[in-house]
DNA sequence: ATAACTAGTGATCAAGCGATAAACAAGGAT
DNA sequence: ATCCTTGTTTATCGCTTGATCACTAGTTAT
């Protein structure tokens, strides 16, 4: 029962959704814009973008802060859902199988153009949801890693890594995370195996660890950190 | 032979400046300004922390684009003077303490929330210059890095690194990056003792580097990649 | 002193911004 | 068919933005 829009007039297509559509596909659409253009990106290039005009956001969004507040929801929030800590914690399975497909799960979510510029975008503003990002995966993410190294190198457990270990372990995810960064932001080269390159982040993860906190050093390299210029 | 400027009106304390002098201190507040505010802050905002009226910055620079540009300028190509390559290739020096010492000394001067924040906003932007600089730390920095590394492993040398290898000089030396990034965009805390970070990082790198490329694995993790989930 | 030069200001423009209100049109209920 | 509800548009307001111009005042040379 679909009209077939005789077009009385040739003014606009106009066409109808139900309000719920509308929302999502406003938040969707958003989502990407904001990504490209930075949250500075006025409603006008939006609604163009949607095919809508300006001030129909408005009866969505109170104003252009909820509807940011709204992208930064769904884009935070919606990707952990998932059990990934299980994929960490199963001492079943080796502890460099469980870290690489940890990190090739995350990855599959995070390294995307859209997910890591609002990041960024949202890490310049200073927004306490980044704050409370980084928080999240200081605590839920490489805490257990740390536990689960300590655990794999002999060590005595521990409530709570010590600022040492848990700065390696954040060394580790930062250099994985931030191939994502080069690949989707600054758009240069990277090994195409992503694979690969978190098997061979998580070995030199492994083997630095055991070499600097369980003194299971096997090569020629001094070990005493030194203090260096400056 | 100063005046003693007897405001003979109230009305400003217009002080003059040597068009040199000014255009430095332009470019200069302007770069803290546009680190915090993004590029999108106001001239306005601008000359009112210079202390001047937002006119006086257009007899010094055509546009605001072209202040930015100026910017750019000596954010990123001021540091680079000093002769880091000499730090990476003296081979009369074992290679981690090369190694720790340049990214003493690299990191103490990008580690700066003025240069990191410019670095993000200008990345975002899509910026030319922004790829140039992340294809100078691929050429100039890393490419040498793993250069001696293989000449530490007793691997023969080679024109160019493989993908491979450049690619865990990337994952290193990111690690490193990001703890500026947490330290100075996310104010999130760090391990204190940046020199240890640097240390361990080091130590995580060439035992990795030997593991995965060298053979020398020393552990009890399998070496060969695995092909993971997805 | 006085003239010449120019750093610096005040006023203002056109364009673009977020947001609002009133008019319009689409679809369901009756 | 008609009314009523509500999704959508047109028109517009007040404000801020980057930029320009005529004018003012500090500096230097004579």
């Amino acid at each position: 029962m679909n009209k077939k829009a005789p077009p009385k007039r040739t003014r606009t297509k106009q066409r109808r959704l139900s309000p719920d559509d509308r929302r999502k596909e406003f938040v969707a659409k958003a989502t990407e814009f904001f990504a490209e253009e930075g949250f500075a990106g006025a409603t006008r290039d939006l609604a163009r973008r949607l095919g809508v005009t300006q001030p129909l956001l408005y009866r969505y969004f109170p104003s252009k802060d909820d509807l940011i507040k709204e992208v930064y929801r769904t884009v935070y929030l919606e990707p952990f859902d998932t059990a990934w800590d299980k994929l960490l914690t199963d001492r079943s399975r080796p502890l460099r199988t469980r870290l690489c497909d940890f990190y090739s799960a995350y990855t599959k979510v995070i390294f995307t153009r859209k997910w890591l510029r609002i990041y960024f975008y949202s890490g310049l503003k200073g927004l306490d949801i980044n704050r409370w990002y980084v928080g999240m995966v200081g605590e839920k993410i490489l805490t257990r890693i740390v536990r689960e190294c300590r655990h794999e190198a002999g060590l005595p457990p521990q409530s709570r890594p010590s600022a040492a270990e848990l700065e390696m372990a954040w060394v580790f995810h930062s250099g994985i995370f931030y191939y994502g960064v080069r690949k989707y932001i600054y758009e240069s080269p990277v090994l195409e195996d992503k694979e690969q390159m978190i098997s061979n982040a998580v070995d030199a993860f492994l083997a630095g660890f055991e070499r600097v906190f369980a003194g299971t050093a096997a090569g020629h390299t001094q070990r005493t950190p030194v203090k260096l210029i400056g």
